[in-house]
RNA sequence: CGGGGCGUAGCGCAGCCUGGUAGCGCAUCUGCUUUGGGAGCAGAGGGUCGGGGGUUCGAAUCCCUCCGCCCCGACCA
């Protein structure tokens, strides 16, 4: 009786206990979070609210973020801004509102948006003259300023980006993944050439791979979006692709380069070099909350969450072992364990809450995704050391209290390369090259994932495959084997060295597909 | 927006078919014993059964309607 919950974890599925009036609570535990295999999107929804990162409002489509799952996104912020800094950007802030004409003014931006706009059309006891748009993204307004801050040559460039939440009115709602109000950045810059737009535009992309392929160790492939797939009103849209756990793609941020499309709809004109009077050539880039889901679908397992130790808000619990009077014996050493870990920059939860036994602690921070675990106890104390667990692997590992610091640092940076690893190991399984249309529709209905397939670049064969397989071209790489450097645009074709999947014509492109979020 | 499923305590559910005024497990609160993989015993609190309307002496239960959530499509930065 004493012994009948040990040994059984949640993760069982199976195992009834044999104590007889066990059994139902036995149920209880084992149902708190759906296992992946079978339901995928009902595990990501019970470690959304389990794991308490978000939760439901009586606002539809609308989430609140909690805590845990806010610090995270601090943490992106931080990771980010402190890169946007670092190759000159600069952060302000613009409206929430758009003026209904303003956003008008670029015709495939507003067809682009129309569907998905938030509308005030009263103000206190009065309906307004002109109806305000809530912003769906912050082109509009930016390039409005714009205008009128930019006259000369010398203005320029403008590197701004500001961080805001944007309003979306989409039918179908998942917290972090698809949000009607969701946070993000947005990076608008303008220009004085077309060369320095795409660079910048580039520059971006890349930002975001290292910053996701670092801090999240999320593996991500970077290419440009197909015409039908490109932001309403760029010229060309370029993208990160992640592949989650179940096998489909998420779209994890994207880069556009918009010409002088905004330019000539807002009027943002400068004089140049030689005296005359041009447009600006702008981007924008953005990364959102969506990240959030993004991280939770590539590491989670079916015991929760599992966070990379750099976005992780605490990267080491400590779990004291309550022993006799443990308050005076085992919390003072794990106070000063604490102290020692954070002074090495490490963030560290210490769990001194006597509600709670340390088998209840460690399925609540497992399921939390912290990183590492750190028990200490009468008997680690006896033999001057702690036992650290992974998160990731589970290994037990008994570490020397001297060097403490040191070895867990240590241990966070192995983790982080682990998961980046596991995770890229997995889109590899999981990524097939294809020749022919038959085999593209075998794979795609046999095992999600990736498929590359040359592609001819034409809208037809693009959709023709999206109505038969589900699949949708989720971006051309900038280092596929047939692909040129793509600076150009998609649809630009080199010389053909291989055919489309579809239509057997002459390509040189070669495209990455997959079911996507 | 089309097809399907579901809304009963914080979470997971039973009750509905065959109307009679709400129950179980977990969680929560109190006390004691416990604590190295989700502790035990004893006691306690908590629900206008998603909203509105109708039928009925009486509705969680039957009918109408609206809302929300989930899944599959369509659409989608």
């Amino acid at each position: 009786m004493a012994e009948q919950t040990v040994g059984q974890g949640r993760k069982g599925g199976g195992g009834k206990e044999s104590a007889g009036s066990q059994g139902p609570k036995k149920d209880a535990l084992v149902t708190e979070i759906t296992p992946q295999s079978e339901d995928f999107s009902k595990w990501y929804l019970d470690v959304v609210r389990k794991a308490e990162l978000a939760d439901y409002t009586p606002v539809k489509g609308c989430m609140a973020i909690r805590p845990y799952g806010y610090a995270i996104w601090e943490l992106i912020q931080q990771g980010l801004d402190r890169r946007f800094k670092a190759t000159g950007h600069v952060n302000a802030y613009f409206p929430l509102f758009i003026p209904e004409k303003l956003l008008t003014r670029e015709a495939e931006h507003v067809e682009g948006f129309s569907p998905q706009v938030a509308w005030v059309t009263r103000g206190g006891d009065e309906d307004l003259e002109e109806r305000l748009a809530i912003r769906p993204t912050s082109e509009v307004i930016i390039g409005t300023m714009y205008a009128k801050w930019i006259k000369s040559w010398r203005d320029l460039p403008v590197l701004i980006n500001q961080w805001a939440n944007v309003v979306r009115w989409e039918k179908v709602t998942r917290p972090f993944l698809r949000t009607t109000e969701f946070l993000w950045q947005e990076g608008h810059t303008a220009h004085e050439t077309a060369d320095e737009a795409q660079a910048e535009t580039m520059k971006i992309l890349a930002l975001y791979k290292e910053f996701v392929e670092t801090e999240l160790a999320m593996p991500v492939v970077d290419g440009q979006k197909s015409e039908s797939e490109k932001f309403a009103g760029a010229s060309r849209t370029f993208s990160i692709e992640a592949l989650m756990g179940d096998g489909r793609a998420l779209q994890a941020g994207t880069s556009h380069n918009l010409g002088q499309n905004f330019a000539r709809a807002f009027d943002i004109q400068f004089q140049g070099r030689d005296k005359t009077v041009q447009h600006v050539w702008t981007t924008s880039w953005g990364m959102s909350t969506r990240l959030i889901g993004g991280l939770i679908m590539t590491h989670g397992d079916d015991s929760g969450l599992i966070l990379p130790p750099r976005i992780a808000p605490y990267q080491v619990v400590i779990v004291p072992i309550p022993r006799g009077n443990w308050q005076e014996t085992v919390l003072p050493r794990a106070r000063e364990i604490q102290a020692a870990l954070v002074a090495s920059g490490v963030r560290v939860m210490l769990d001194d809450r006597d509600e709670y036994s340390p088998g209840w602690k460690y399925a609540e921070w497992e399921m939390r995704g912290v990183p590492v675990r750190l028990e200490i106890g009468p008997k680690d104390i006896e033999k001057s050391q702690v036992m650290l667990v992974r998160r990731d692997t589970r290994e037990k590992i008994p570490t020397p209290m001297d060097g403490l610091a040191t070895a867990a640092t240590a241990l966070l940076a192995d983790i982080q390369q682990a998961l980046y690893a596991r995770a890229l190991a997995f889109r590899e399984a999981h990524t097939a090259r294809v020749a022919t249309y038959d085999e593209f529709k075998t794979a795609m209905e046999g095992r999600p994932g990736f498929l590359i397939a040359g592609w001819c670049g034409s809208g037809e064969c693009e959709a023709q495959i999206k109505a038969d397989t589900q699949a949708t071209l989720r971006n051309i790489p900038l280092n596929g084997p047939l692909n040129g450097p793509l600076d150009g645009g998609a649809a630009e074709a080199g010389a053909a060295t291989g055919v489309c999947v579809r239509c057997g014509k002459p390509a040189s492109i070669e495209a990455w597909f997959a079911k996507s979020y």
